[in-house]
DNA sequence: AACTATTTATAAGA
DNA sequence: TTCTTATAAATAGTT
């Protein structure tokens, strides 16, 4: 029905393929909502195109959910009663390692132990002890880089210490000679300390 | 499109009505098989006449289950029923709890404890030290009863030897007195271990 | 996005 | 229902 006759195969040429759909999917949708108002009739209508884009219809009459419920029933096809059961089989796979999780958990907490035997409370005790080894070997860790910056910082303090020592030595001889003259050069030179952040890291430690 | 223009509007004439869904009906199915053929378009279409039959048509390159999901990712509109997102929220959670679950495994078995600082490290070495105290703990009691079984064993075992002992003399005296006479005598009385099931315990001390 | 020559769908009749 | 056919509607190719 147009200018000239064509074969139903697919539409080589990109750009005529995409009118033509746009047309087509027009004319699907106009169709379908025609004959459920001439012939009382429930349809539903989805329509993907190349570029994935969606287009649908549902009759008024029916929501689209009730109408692949009759679907279902009318043709003994499963659309979402298998995943459905998945879901559940998946539920149930995770409960059970939760479950199984859980235990291991209790068990490494010294809980529901009575139902073990000799050998494996020693499997326990031997995780148990590795995992006390590996935490308390990473306490140590934390605890020696901690010990490196506090020694760090006391050796800033000591550098700053003597710096206003120094400065607060060349103050006094300068106010010796100039007897309060030019007042405000006394605090031109301010100091600058070598760590700048100094504040941040001993709140660090405090807060640690 | 016919000898006569006709409103859309349903069709009062309950058998023109009928024809006219049956005709249309086909031409639907008709269109849509060409646009998925025409247009590499995805289709899905259920029609259902009022009298309740049933005629559908899914493109064949997807099956009508991914091509709803796809509908409802692109919708947002959900047709699994309230149960189906239930379980998707049950999974999530469980997941979510299995998770943290796995992660407190991991801490307690010295495991990706990089990221703790010191004050969760030592709570950390703290619910070890509790469990393995629980599971030493426990240990001591299997080896207590276990100790205190070998122990009430070792009674037993003396006493039937004792037992054993004075059934000897017994039969010695009567055979020096009786000189074989009344052979089947000599066994009439038997042990009777005071404690029955022995020889399960013994095996059961074994395989622990 | 319009236009229009043609094809296609279909309403009415048999 | 199905076939026929006149006519309405859809649309392919063009502008």
């Amino acid at each position: 029905m147009g200018r000239g006759k064509i074969e139903i195969k697919r539409i080589e040429n990109a750009n005529n393929r995409v009118v033509t759909f746009s047309k087509r999917r027009n004319g699907l949708v106009k169709k379908a909502k025609e004959i459920t108002v001439l012939c009382d009739a429930k349809v539903a209508l989805i329509i993907f195109a190349s570029n994935g884009k969606m287009v649908d219809y549902c009759c008024p009459s029916m929501e689209l959910g009730a109408m692949l419920d009759q679907y279902q029933k009318l043709s003994g096809k499963k659309l979402w009663d298998a995943k459905h059961e998945n879901l559940s089989n998946e539920i149930d796979r995770i409960k059970k390692e939760n479950d199984s999780l859980q235990l291991e958990l209790r068990h490494l907490k010294g809980e529901d132990i009575q139902s073990l035997n000799l050998k494996n409370l020693m499997a326990v005790e031997h995780a148990i002890e590795h995992g006390l080894d590996k935490v308390r070997d990473h306490q140590m860790e934390l605890l020696n880089s901690k010990r490196r910056n506090d020694k760090m910082i006391m050796e800033e303090h000591r550098q700053l210490t003597f710096q206003l020592q120094q400065q607060d030595m060349a103050i006094a001889s300068n106010a010796r000679g100039m007897m309060m003259r030019d007042h405000d050069v006394q605090f031109g030179y301010r100091v600058q300390p070598i760590q700048p952040n100094l504040q941040e890291k001993i709140m660090s430690l405090v807060i640690d």
